[in-house]
DNA sequence: GTGTCAGATTAGATATTATCTAAATAAGGA
DNA sequence: TCCTTATTTAGATAATATCTAATCTGACAC
C-alpha cells in the first residue's frame, strides 16, 4: 500500500489530507476486520500522530459522507466501520457482534411503485446467524 | 386487536404475561412506525400500568429473543423496534434516521460455500436514500 | 518561502443510549 | 392458598457519541 494511495483517495474525495484523518485511514485500509470507532480512537493513538476522540469521530464522519468508508450499525453495541473499496456484505454474528464480509452479489433492488417519493441511494444486505467462532460448540436443536 | 391476540402472542413464546410486558407488545402492535425504546418506554408510561426504564429495555430484549419483534439498528442513533409479524424490508432515511418499511420480496440466501462453517439464521435487506419528508426541498443533482 | 483563512484539532464536558444492582414484587402452577 | 421463580424497580453506572470554544494547520495564492 503506498503512502500515496491513502493520500489520493483522502484528496480525490475533497478531504484535506491531515495527519489524524491519514492515520484513520490508512489504519481501515490495513485492517480486514471490521473496528469499533473506540478500537480506531486506540490504534491511531498507539503511534504517533495522536488523534482526540472528537477528530476520531469527526473523521469517520467525514469519511463516511465521502463514501471511503462504511459504518455498520449492530443492535445494542458500537457501530463498526470499514472501506468501501470492493463491493461486499455483512455476516453479523447473533452472539457476539461480530461483522465479516461476505462475497458480494447482486440484488434486485426496489420496484419504483414500492419506493414512492423517496430517493433510492443503496441496498445493503446483512446475513446474521453464529460466526465460525461462535459455532464452536454449538448445538443445533 | 383482541386484547387477547397480546396474551397469547407471549405465552406461545413461554414469555408470562405481565401488565409491563403486555404494555409494550400492545403498544408495538398497534404502531405503524418503529419507535424507539425511548419511545415506548414513554408511550407506556403515559398509560397504566407503568413500567421502569430497565424493564423495558428488559422486555424489549425478550420480545427479540422469542422472535416476536425485532431491532433494528441505526447508525449513531437509537435503535428501532417492530413486531416481525408480517415479513417486510425496511428502509432507513439518510438524513432523519426514520425507518420505514417495504414491501417483502424474496432474497437469494449465500451459497454453502460463500458461509463456511457459519451457522445461517437469516437475510435483512435494508435500502437507504431519502425519505419522502426529507426529499421535499432536496434537489438531485 | 510567506501570508492567509477555512477547515481541522484538542481536552474535557456533556448528551445519548443501554445495562447493572440488589431488594421488593407478582405470575402462574401445584 | 402457597411456592417458586421470573419480573419489576429506582437509581447508579457503563458504553457510545457529540459538543464547545480556543487553538492550530494544510494547502493555496502570491
Amino acid at each position: 500500500m503506498g503512502v500515496d494511495t491513502v493520500r489520493r483517495s483522502l484528496e480525490s474525495s475533497g478531504l484535506r489530507c491531515t495527519p489524524q484523518r491519514y492515520a484513520v485511514m490508512a489504519f481501515l485500509m490495513e485492517q480486514t476486520g471490521h473496528p469499533t470507532a473506540a478500537e480506531i480512537f486506540e490504534a491511531v493513538n498507539r503511534a504517533d500522530p495522536r488523534s482526540s476522540r472528537a477528530t476520531t469521530y469527526n473523521n469517520l464522519r467525514d469519511l463516511v459522507k465521502a463514501g471511503l468508508v462504511r459504518e455498520v450499525a449492530v443492535e445494542g453495541r458500537a457501530g463498526r466501520f470499514d472501506v468501501t473499496g470492493m463491493k461486499h456484505h455483512h455476516f453479523i454474528c447473533d452472539r457476539c457482534g461480530k461483522v465479516e464480509d461476505m462475497e458480494w452479489y447482486d440484488v434486485p433492488r426496489p420496484a419504483a411503485r414500492t419506493l414512492g417519493k423517496r430517493i433510492f441511494r443503496e441496498c445493503e444486505l446483512i446475513f446474521r446467524g453464529l460466526c465460525t467462532k461462535c459455532t464452536r460448540g454449538h448445538v443445533s436443536h
